[in-house]
DNA sequence: CTGAAAGCGCTTACAG
DNA sequence: CTGAAAGCGCTTACAG
């Protein structure tokens, strides 16, 4: 069967090879309608001979609904998101569902955009990953585009980032970044370091902010205080961080990272200078990313994957919102061998 | 302006609020006909008065063109993945384009239905990377989506993969699998190993074949052969491919694992033995993965982002096709200190 | 520079 | 169980 270039064959096109009206090839091919056997058969096969694919925008359009999912990252090449993302994708990858992933790097302006970009699609749902910037002129602009969202039938979830005021009917499915900080930190106290630092990923995300205060708040009951840098969620920041608070204060026994990614690159910096973790100094981290094993990293391990299930079933309705709004999801401790008490 | 629930505003109501026609607000939105300064001034306050955004599926439909671009995967959770897919969206997240990352999980039947769907959609490009199964059945189902695909206008372009036959029109950015396999394990053979284990992906993947042929061909230039195990891309297969090989044979200098991922999990079970990477033995992997630093793994570095940049400006027609239609990536050793010579 | 009208390819009450 | 017809929200020749 040769096939001509440039338009692909319409519903139409089917109905006329079938012998049948557009209105029963729409039927057959939504089952959602009684058709004869004979009939169903004579539709499937001008459906085959003419490798038919129903026009999705027509279909979105005509049914006022639409097969598209939106999740938005900071940054998809970051394990932390693809984890989070390809949970939310076993969820919503089964049926005839596309999950469009929009790489906002971080930028409120694209993550706003993206947003506007998902409404114009008439998405399904959106689901909005990881931290966001905390400042009261973005959470203002958010707070609009995700009601306009919901307003037009779109089921918003947030995955990893706290709860946003005046947004009824947005679930979140929110992690413990605070708790968990507070642990490792405290973690490290119980060891016997006194000297601690803190490299930490960008100043105005609400990862950093919840996960800072953890720190801090554990500082603070021992009656501590320790010097505070803060970079991007890299290893460059791991670096370049290490350094800078070893320079300032040479006598600091442990060093906290704001994720995992920015202890591997403080490592890397230690290393580098033939400093031994942690014989000389700790390092520890914050996600337990499947990598951080290798360095025999300490951090605190948030479920990513299963965090992404959940929110990916509360976007496509196959799990109850969670009462109140919120979903919580717990942070574990894990200890390895880059912490140890100081020498 | 309070918004009514449940139906977004349409081009018409901004036409009724701005007092002009449909034609006229299509073009002000659109920007491609001229349109007097004050009636554009009109329709945009009524635009934004409304919130407008316009209907994508509309859009689409009418214009027969289409916002989205397809990037279809193995896996998004692995950052091989995660690195390319970022690339490729650097091009085309500027425009008001939206990527679809479709997840396969190296299934054959899924990477065909994804197409189906992209196709539905309409997208105006797609790009497959990474790997596929390379099995006739399944070769010549992937030619015929992508040719029809390609007839619908769609632009495709291959990332990661063999250039695939009879799909005129379709570029392909190919890494040289091979070759970098061949350079790997020439290293470790004029190391001085000669008892050399290899742990390979899934056994019908292009990239898993590739490679291994390219160390098999290293070992034969030397005369030498060794055992070969194969499993998929992830730690599990490194750990229990390690422990197989091992215990078959007890002699084994080198492991040569199909990627990164494997040769770290084969590195988790080394150390579990209270064996020494690369004293008791070698281990290299392939990729360069940026975590791979931190085990000081001797691999094969594939410019995966950049990779991904070229595919995604090729798709959108911002870089020329490449003559012969392949875009060569050539694939850098990376000696470190997880290769040694033998005892 | 602007508008009226047709058409994009579907779905879905409404009839039969 | 099936069809004719209207309508979804845009764009784009065609006129003026």
């Amino acid at each position: 069967v040769p096939e001509r270039t440039g338009s692909p064959a319409t519903l139409a096109d089917v109905a006329r090879i079938a012998g049948v009206s557009p209105a029963t090839v729409s039927r057959v091919l939504n089952g959602n309608y009684p058709v004869s056997k004979a009939t169903a058969a004579r539709v499937e096969s001008a459906v085959a001979e003419l490798s038919y694919v129903v026009n999705g925008n027509a279909r979105a359009l005509a049914a006022a609904t639409s097969d598209l999912v939106g999740i938005v990252v900071n940054d998809v090449a970051d394990p932390f998101f693809g984890l989070i993302a390809s949970g939310i994708q076993d969820e919503t990858g089964g049926a005839d569902v596309l999950a469009i992933i929009g790489n906002t790097n971080g930028e409120p302006d694209r993550e706003l955009r993206y947003l506007t970009l998902l409404r114009r699609q008439r998405a399904r749902a959106v689901v909005l990953t990881g931290g966001t910037v905390d400042e009261p002129g973005h959470l203002a602009a958010l707070t609009k585009q995700i009601r306009a969202l919901a307003d037009a039938g779109c089921a918003v979830v947030q995955c990893g980032r706290p709860p946003l005021a005046d947004t009824p009917g947005v679930s979140t499915v929110d992690f413990d970044n605070r708790g968990g900080a507070y642990a490792l930190t405290s973690h490290l106290i119980s060891l016997g370091h006194r000297k601690i630092g803190y490299i930490s990923g960008p100043a105005d995300r609400t990862t950093t902010r919840l996960r800072l205060r953890g720190h801090r708040q554990a500082m603070a009951d021992h009656g501590l205080d320790g010097p505070v840098l803060s970079g991007v969620f890299s290893r460059a920041t791991g670096e370049n961080g290490a350094a800078e608070l070893l320079q300032r204060d040479g006598r600091l026994t442990a060093l906290v990272a704001g994720n995992d990614t920015i202890a591997l690159g403080a490592c890397t910096f230690l290393h580098s200078q033939g400093l031994s973790v942690p014989d000389d100094i700790s390092v520890c981290g914050y996600d337990d990313l499947p990598y951080s094993a290798d360095a025999a990293l300490t951090t605190v391990r948030l479920p990513l994957t299963e965090a992404g299930r959940i929110a990916g079933r509360i976007a496509l309705g196959q799990q109850p919102a969670p009462s109140g709004g919120v979903f919580p999801i717990g942070a574990e401790l894990v200890i390895r061998t880059s912490t140890a008490p100081p020498r």
